[in-house]
RNA sequence: GCCCUCGUGGCGGAAUGGCAGACGCACAGGACUUAAAAUCCUGUGAACCGAAUAGGUUCGUGCGGGUUCGAGUCCCGCCGAGGGCACCA
């Protein structure tokens, strides 16, 4: 015989959730619908990606806290817009579908019936109607109508160049989806070692876009650390280029610089191995030994230039460059500390003023020339980074580091030898995969000419395959369908797909408007559900920091530009849920054996339970570690919650309690209530839910101890503890006599007339130590609580032998006598 | 190396500069029971004084300083953990 359960969750668990599901009532009135006249709230989570395995107590943390908000939101009486979608497209599927020849559609569908399954098991208020898949052809035509709308801005464009390809995966990757690793370079997908490869590839220009996601970042409402992430990640910097001519050449090299106040102190110039200009720089007895200096560098893995080459390697070209100012002649070095992709290619350094030109000039005996002092910078010789003041500059000597630059740049701008210049570290974003299961591209190829396909083509479905393996030479599967591919008259398809962030790029407006046949959205549904300012709240893993959050702001800019949205920015609240960790504090993975399944959770505890357990854990935001145990804490909790209301009969079935009143219930309860209800609502405005919860359990501890039920109190139960716990509070509300869902009811008020003690403890301290506590009137006088004070034995007793120096008040909190300090004892 | 976040009982964690440890887990004792489970009640930071399961004292929020009548909370300097960036001129 199976244990009793400590109340029927498996029977009012599913009762419940095909309640809403057959009712629609997590339905979100669309403008124009009634229910539309309320405040909108758009509470969004990151779109799921419907993996194999299914999803773990870590997902569920985020979509519980994001329902919670979105339950809360609908009491308060907020038309909410609570979506969920499957971000389907990607290499998982694929890779299965290579492995076991199952078409990745199969898998894919199969994946999603799991996802929604369980999601729908947790009793999460999704709006189902509005349910997407980007691999739906309806879903991905608008993808494809977005990038034609990139591509007519010119903000999508095919280059051959140097990116990283998976030799395992068979694809190129993103430099945003590469993990360096002490192993070297790998994926992040699969852990694979990478390799950099030139190709002709597409790209995506967010480069162009840099400043505007930089400035962005001040509208929306994130955590400081993901705005960091992405501003370290655009990396701007503000300096100059410099024109330096090279002696007996005519030949100019340009440098960017973020400190043109060292200019004095430049002693050589370096450029990158694949800087064009070497060749013409380098002189003939040097050719050999620079043209091979630059081979081996093009060989050497990002790795071994980078981390591990603390010893600078380089070689000389024989030609020097002309100083613009002093007209010193200053020798021309070949080094790959110098890289292509960044600035010109090429660097004027200052071995006093640069760690890394100073290593370089250390190695190869080149001189230093100091140009900034600061105080306690006095040993000769030495590296000094940081600001000061100018020395031995010539007409900028004297002057502060800020001051310099800025006569610096006027000088080099008037003689038209360098100006002021921003560079970013921000790529273009390599858009293009060689992988079957993705987005086409909307493009077709005439000669090297590339042509969109007419809106009113598209979709342009992506073709069945019998194979889908990648060829070696990293040519995309779909090359392989001939019929489909050649289009006669010379005209031939892309045959390249689009990467997984794509779909998820657009997503959050879709939801706006899923069903639409004629445009992505309507205008007048996006702007009804993303003004003032974007998604209200956007909750999910900090793991997208700089990936997904960086390319939906760009295509949302895009959009803003063109006229197709309505606010600048995509998202405006953003919460990071913590990492839930296994029981062993490890990170939940296959490999570790430590991932915990909810469905055997919601079987033996139920879904209330999990979801109570999921925000019980500890702050959101924060990482931390799964216990199985602690699962008993919030389940004791919710059978307690339903014996308050129930009552088992002679044969052990469970029926409402007879002794449920009507009256008032007595003062203490009232005020504990209200308490409650403030307590509560401001820790779920705050993601506090953690606290919220534990107040809740407070709440229904005292109301436990009580021989009485007052029908007002348990009611207010209900509604606060809804949000959290939806399935047992729709059951007790039902028994407790309601026809309709409580979804709908209007969250409970406080009184805060209850909230004040009239009579209240006040804290009396002894130097700051608590030695005791007096009951006074609130509000009470100075003088008054003194007197009060000194009365109680156990504050007499401290103050009898000592003499009061001081005596610190601070109405309705304490009182702190201090005393004057006895040097004879002690 | 640089940037961000965080260090509180046996454990997860709570605390507008004002009673450190709410709430939960675990543990212990008691009630109920023939018994157990479940449930309910009580206790639970450390050391010390005390015959005491009365009462009381001291110490205690990673370490060392500082500001303050008063610091887990603010400031300075360390140490440790996690995450991110990493020759970006």
């Amino acid at each position: 015989m199976p244990a009793r359960k400590a109340y029927p969750f498996d029977v009012i668990e599913p009762k419940w959730q095909h309640y809403w599901l057959d009712r629609e009532l997590f339905r979100s009135a669309d403008p124009g619908e009634m229910g539309s006249e309320k405040p909108k709230f758009y509470v969004l989570d990151m779109f799921p990606y419907p993996s194999g395995s299914g999803l773990h107590v870590g997902h569920l943390e985020g979509y519980t806290a994001s329902d919670i908000v979105a339950r809360y939101k609908r009491m308060k009486g907020f038309n909410v817009l609570h979506p969920i979608g499957w971000d389907a497209f990607g290499l998982p599927a694929e890779q299965h579908a290579i492995l076991t020849g199952t078409h990745p559609a199969v898998t894919t569908k199969q994946n999603i019936d799991n996802f929604r399954r369980q999601i729908q098991s947790m009793g999460f208020s999704y709006d189902w109607k509005r349910e997407i898949n980007t691999t739906d052809p309806s879903y991905y035509k608008w993808t494809q109508w977005i990038f034609k709308r990139l591509f007519e801005k010119g903000l999508a464009y095919v280059a051959e160049a140097p990116v990283w390809y998976c030799p395992k995966l068979k694809t190129v990757l993103a430099n945003e989806e590469i993990v360096h690793t002490p192993e070297g370079p790998r994926s992040e997908r699969g852990n694979h070692p990478v390799i950099k490869k030139p190709f002709r590839q597409w790209f995506l220009k967010i480069t162009a876009y840099a400043e505007k996601l930089l400035e962005g970042l001040e509208l929306v409402e994130w955590p400081e650390s993901i705005k960091e992430m992405q501003r370290h990640w655009i990396g701007k910097s503000e300096g100059a280029v410099v024109k330096f001519s090279v002696e007996g050449k005519d030949i100019e090299i340009e440098v960017f610089t973020t400190r043109p106040d060292t200019l004095f102190g430049v002693t050589f110039l370096v450029l990158a191995p694949e800087n064009p200009l070497v060749t013409k720089l380098t002189e003939s007895g040097f050719k050999e030994l620079v043209e091979q200096y630059c081979a081996s560098a093009s060989l050497k893995t990002d790795l071994e230039r980078t981390e591990l080459s603390k010893n600078k390697t380089g070689v000389w070209t024989g030609s020097y460059a002309i100083h613009p100012i002093t007209k010193e002649k200053l020798p021309i070095w070949v080094s790959d500390y110098v890289l292509m992709t960044y600035g010109t290619g090429a660097i004027m350094a200052v071995p006093a003023h640069d760690r890394r030109d100073y290593d370089f000039a250390k190695t190869f005996c080149l001189p230093i020339k100091k140009v900034v002092t600061a105080e306690g910078i006095e040993e000769e010789n030495d590296c000094y980074t940081g600001e000061g003041i100018t020395v031995h500059s010539g007409f900028i000597s004297g002057l502060a580091t800020k001051e310099a630059k800025e006569k610096i740049i006027q000088w080099l701008e008037e003689k038209k030898l360098g100006k002021r210049t921003v560079q970013y570290k921000l790529r273009d974003w390599l858009f293009s995969r060689q992988r079957y299961w993705g987005e086409p591209f909307p493009i077709i190829w005439k000669e090297n000419t590339p042509i969109p396909v007419p809106d009113e083509e598209l979709p342009v479905l992506l073709p069945d395959l019998e194979d889908f393996t990648p060829t070696d030479e990293g040519i995309a599967p779909l090359a392989r369908k001939k019929d489909w591919v050649e289009l006669g008259n010379g005209l031939k398809r892309e045959v390249n797909t689009m990467p997984q962030w794509a779909g998820s790029c657009w997503y959050y407006l879709r939801y706006c408007d899923p069903s639409n046949k004629e445009a992505p959205f309507a205008a007048e549904k996006e702007k009804y559900w993303m003004s003032p300012h974007g998604v209200d709240l956007y909750i999910g893993g900090a793991e997208h920091a700089v990936l997904h959050l960086l390319y939906a702001r760009f295509w949302h800019r895009v959009l803003y530009d063109i006229g197709l949205v309505s606010t600048p920015e995509p998202f405006y609240k953003l919460v990071n849920q913590g990492v839930i960790l296994g029981e062993d504090n490890q990170k939940m993975s296959k490999s570790r054996g430590n991932i915990v399944n909810p469905d055997a959770i919601i079987q033996e505890y139920g879904a209330d339970t999990l979801r109570l357990f999921e925000m019980f854990l500890g702050p959101l935001q924060q990482s931390k570690p799964w216990s199985s145990k602690g699962l008993e804490g919030p389940h004791r909790f919710l059978a307690r919650v339903w014996r308050l209301f129930m009552d088992e009969d002679g044969e052990g079935l469970w029926v409402l309690r007879k002794d449920i009143l009507e009256e008032e219930a007595p003062s203490h309860i009232q005020r504990l209530q209200h308490q409650t209800i403030a307590g509560v609502t401001e820790d779920i405005e705050n993601f506090q839910f953690h606290t919220a919860i534990a107040k809740l359990m407070t709440f229904v501890n005292e109301l436990t101890k009580e021989k009485k039920r007052w029908k007002k109190v348990l009611e207010a139960l209900l509604l606060l503890l809804a949000p959290f716990a939806p399935h047992i509070c729709e059951e007790l509300w039902q028994k407790m006599g309601h026809k309709d869902s409580l979804a709908y009811e209007p969250w409970p008020k406080y009184d805060p007339k209850y909230l004040i003690n009239e009579e209240m403890e006040l804290i009396v301290q002894i130097d700051g130590k608590v030695r005791g506590r007096i009951m006074v009137k609130k509000g009470v006088e100075k003088e008054e609580a003194i007197r009060k004070a000194k009365e109680t034995e156990a504050i007499g007793k401290w103050l009898e032998k000592a003499t009061i120096s001081k005596v610190i008040y601070v109405p309705d909190k304490l009182l702190n006598f201090v005393l004057e300090k006895n040097l004879n004892s002690q």
